[in-house]
RNA sequence: GGAGAGGUGGCCGAGUGGUCGAAGGCGCUCCCCUGCUAAGGGAGUAUGGGCCAAAAUCCCAUCGAGGGUUCGAAUCCCUUCCUCUCCGCCA
């Protein structure tokens, strides 16, 4: 949601920052609908403000016994044109509303300009895909070698883009999930949350995935949502509230299953698990002021690229462009995990300050000791990973000629040990 | 699912139609006194918006939300959301 003050101040400025995002020049348009709001409301408050003088007036002479008709009959004029001018208000800020929260985030102006991901920039690179002395497997055909993932039985249950592991393949996706929320909370102080999987509309609306991206979610038949992230749950946390200055940042994090109807990718990855209607996720959000968020941000993306680091996993990482970046950020950074069986980098992680754009929706302030001026929050959110994904680049990236894969040192005591998954060992699980 | 109770400022808690944006208490901030591991006195302490070049000791709105009755609503009526209690059901 955009600052309609701003907006006034800066026409020019919010023109450029939408022409950044390929959208055409509108604050002419809105500063014309806020002129007419203004005006309505102007005059709205103005007959307001003599209704209650009246009010006042008739309760006068009630008490002193005189009488009022004259005073009663105007109020009675006047109740009329206040409803009127209400009602037009009503309507002229509800079509303001509704354009301002169609128009995604200012970018950064370190935000490359882009048509779509190819015009990405990788800003760093860890580690070094391996050279492989044979031709590496993709995760799909590793699952057939190992056992324990299937889709097939999946699609009988539930239909396409869902799977089931089961033995070691089930724990090694439990043991990368324990072992992240692990460092996460331990080492970078992140507060574990386990929080709702069905959220309001409300809370939807605040993060920016409504109104407009209610195609990419599950709705249920309570009209609530399935959370397509745990960033839904996390950033909400500090809805409707003003904190303390002196409390934040505030630092989650959280291990949940993410859904997604993946509404318009028919066609997309459709083999594997790398783009399913459901997978686990641990995520990273932080709350903080505004001079302190892009520190924040660079935090967040070490402690990320850590998992990826102790688990052994080559990654690059992108910053988005124009064309890429999404509705609410301001500055995104995507980690691509190098997978060997696609001998492509796969996005494992998203990092991304939305500045104050979800904190308005929200109404998320903080407020300072002294000055006791409120302002918005920022809040950001960072994917600390996705946890299918890992598990799809360690099969693939440990893999071996006879199909058997090593585990990460730092997995094997979430794995009682185990240091290798055998073909045709995955399941049943040992130890 | 059935029956009942309730939602007031950071917190507690008054307030059932008329200077109520809201008593009182707690907490917090500042000042004074005292003088030391206590206590006392005073002042201040909601949010959003409008107007304005800007601001205000100017104006409007907000007592969960939305609508209604009324000259006037925190107070009455309706709807809705939420919380709590009991019963039922249940991981």
């Amino acid at each position: 949601m955009h600052d309609i003050v701003w907006i006034r101040a800066n026409p020019q400025a919010f023109d450029e920052a939408c022409a950044r995002r390929g959208l055409p020049p509108q604050a002419s348009l809105i500063l014309d609908m806020d002129r007419k709001v203004r005006h309505s409301r102007t005059a709205a408050q103005e007959l307001q403000q003599r209704r209650n003088e009246l009010t006042r007036l008739i309760s006068a002479a009630r008490r002193g016994g005189r009488d009022a008709a004259a005073e009663i009959a105007e109020v009675g004029n006047i109740k009329q044109q206040i409803a009127t001018l209400e009602a037009i208000e009503r309507e002229d800020s509800g079509k303001l509303h509704n354009v301002l929260e169609a128009i995604p985030n200012v970018v950064d102006d370190t935000v490359p300009e882009g048509a779509d991901e190819t015009d990405n920039v990788e800003t760093h690179r860890w580690g070094n895909p391996r050279n492989f002395a044979f031709e590496p497997r993709d995760h799909v055909d590793l699952g057939v070698i190992l056992g324990g993932m299937d889709f097939e039985s999946a699609a009988r249950l539930s239909g396409t883009r869902f799977v089931v592991l089961s033995g070691a393949m089930a724990r090694l996706e439990r043991a990368l999930a324990s072992f992240m929320l692990d460092v996460h909370t331990r080492e970078f102080g992140y507060v574990e949350v386990s929080g709702p999987l069905l959220v309001r509309p409300e809370t939807a609306y605040g993060t920016g995935n409504l109104p407009k991206f209610a195609g990419d979610l599950f709705r249920t038949t309570d009209n609530r949502y399935l959370i397509p992230t745990a960033e839904m749950t996390l950033t909400n946390l500090v809805r409707e509230t003003i904190l303390d200055e002196d409390t934040l940042p505030l630092r989650y994090t959280a291990l949940t299953p993410c859904f997604r109807s993946e509404a318009g990718a028919a066609g997309r990855d459709t083999r594997g698990m790398l783009r399913q209607h459901q997978f686990w996720k641990v995520e990273l959000v932080s709350v903080t002021t505004p001079e302190d968020s892009p520190e924040e941000h660079r935090r967040m993306a070490s402690c990320a690229e850590t998992v990826l680091q102790r688990l052994a996993l080559p990654y690059r990482v992108v910053t988005l462009s124009t064309g890429d970046i999404g509705f609410s950020a301001r500055l995104t950074w995507d980690i691509e995990v190098w997978l060997p069986g696609q001998k492509k980098w796969r996005e494992i992680s998203s990092l991304s300050n939305c500045a104050d754009f979800q904190a308005r929706r929200m109404a998320a302030r903080c407020r300072t000791r002294d000055t006791r001026k409120t302002r918005f929050v920022h809040t950001l959110n960072g994917s600390g990973v996705a946890v299918g994904r890992a598990l799809i680049a360690i099969l693939e990236n440990g893999q071996h000629e006879d199909g058997s894969v090593s585990i990460p040192e730092v997995l094997r005591p979430y794995m009682g040990g185990m240091e290798r998954l055998h073909p045709g060992g995955a399941a049943p699980v040992d130890g």
